[in-house]
RNA sequence: CGCGGGGUAGAGCAGCUUGGUAGCUCGUCAGGCUCAUAACCUGAAGGUCGUAGGUUCAAAUCCUACCCCCGCAA
């Protein structure tokens, strides 16, 4: 049997797994497609996405188109693909792309589709209390995240859970799924499952609004968007003047009014019990866990209150 | 040339404006107290102050260049 040609779609340093094990599977890969190298943090530098790096280091062809249009595609064409793979690419690929692989585009996408279409299903789904997610392999069609399923698979969310570790987790599952899946579907032995559109809910992109923390709502509501957003793009609140993220922390049972700092490491009070902040970031510093934070940091008095400040 | 903060014992920080013996909290080690302890007391070890150059009688401190870390904004 001739080698499949595959062509990958995908930037960050999650959707690197599992191209490496479609490389390391012995499928040709004759493309890398990837966001281009954007100015960005300080000083505007460009970078590089990890996917990009990686595709360098292997001699391995990469594109980085601006735009998906026409000029493009006919590369893309050129390069025979029998089906295209796109794991967080960043760009929303259009409908003459999609058809232009014998075999289509496969999506590995991080939740059990119908649920958390869109963005951010990984933080949307630890945000939820959901107890369970997982990782959709679906055939893309001209619908955002509403192609038919080849395979799924559950993974669970603890009340410790946070996000990077799920999307670690749901990186390194997709690569055996989807290595298991695309053996079958080359063959034409996986069914194509429609998706329950009634069922579906959308996982909308994070804001910078929601990311401030709210002493105003429970601890425990607080608790899930700190372990959802870590450690990016982060829950901050400000104090002083300065900025700081909470990176970890765990609902403790005292109570008091809103904002109130009511011990020393560092517990504040939300409407509904409180939160023991276990590591928390100031601007321009380390990320410190709370008991080294507080050795050289005098800003935070027993009994003040941080809506205040 | 986007804006800004920072690099000083193992950790977190102060000292820098106004140059003149390296300081605080924690940790470590030794001893003491205690039924006991993450508590308390006494003592000790541990630092080329990011790197290189310059100014000066004298530089953590002032000047120049470079390296590294981080927040914002995009």
């Amino acid at each position: 049997m001739k080698k499949q040609r595959i062509v990958y779609f995908g930037s960050p340093e999650f959707s690197l797994p599992p191209l490496k094990t479609l490389y390391l599977s012995g499928y040709e890969i004759v493309g890398i497609y990837t966001q281009e190298p954007k100015k960005k943090f300080r000083g505007q530098k460009k970078y590089n996405t990890p996917v990009h790096q990686w595709a360098e280091s292997q001699l391995l062809p990469v594109f980085t188109p601006e735009t998906l249009d026409d000029i493009s595609l006919k590369e893309f064409q050129s390069l025979k693909p029998d089906a295209a793979i796109l794991f967080a690419y960043g760009k929303i690929v259009p409908l003459n792309w999609l058809n232009t692989p014998l075999h289509g585009f496969i999506n590995i996408h991080a939740s059990l589709l119908p649920k958390w279409r869109g963005a951010a299903p990984v933080q949307r789904a630890i945000e939820n209390n959901d107890n369970t997610t997982g990782i959709s392999i679906m055939k893309m069609n001209d619908q955002i995240d509403e192609g038919p399923i080849l395979a799924q698979q559950d993974i669970k969310i603890n009340n410790t859970t946070n996000g990077k570790q799920l999307i670690d987790q749901i990186s390194y599952d997709s690569c055996l799924l989807l290595f298991n899946t695309l053996k079958k579907y080359f063959l034409g032995q996986v069914p194509l499952k429609e998706q329950d559109h009634s069922q579906s809910t959308y996982a909308k992109k994070i804001n910078k609004a929601e990311t401030q923390v709210d002493w105003g709502q429970s601890a425990s509501v607080i608790e899930k968007k700190i372990r959802a957003f870590y450690p990016s793009p982060a829950m901050w609140f400000k104090y002083k003047g300065q900025r700081y993220k909470i990176l970890k922390a765990k609902i403790s049972n005292k109570q008091d009014e809103n904002g109130k700092i009511i011990n020393l490491p560092l517990t504040v009070a939300c409407s509904e019990k409180s939160l023991d902040i276990l590591e928390i970031q100031a601007e321009g510093k380390k990320a410190l866990n709370i008991k080294e934070f507080i050795l050289g940091n005098n800003q935070f008095q027993l009994n003040e209150n941080i809506n205040n400040g």
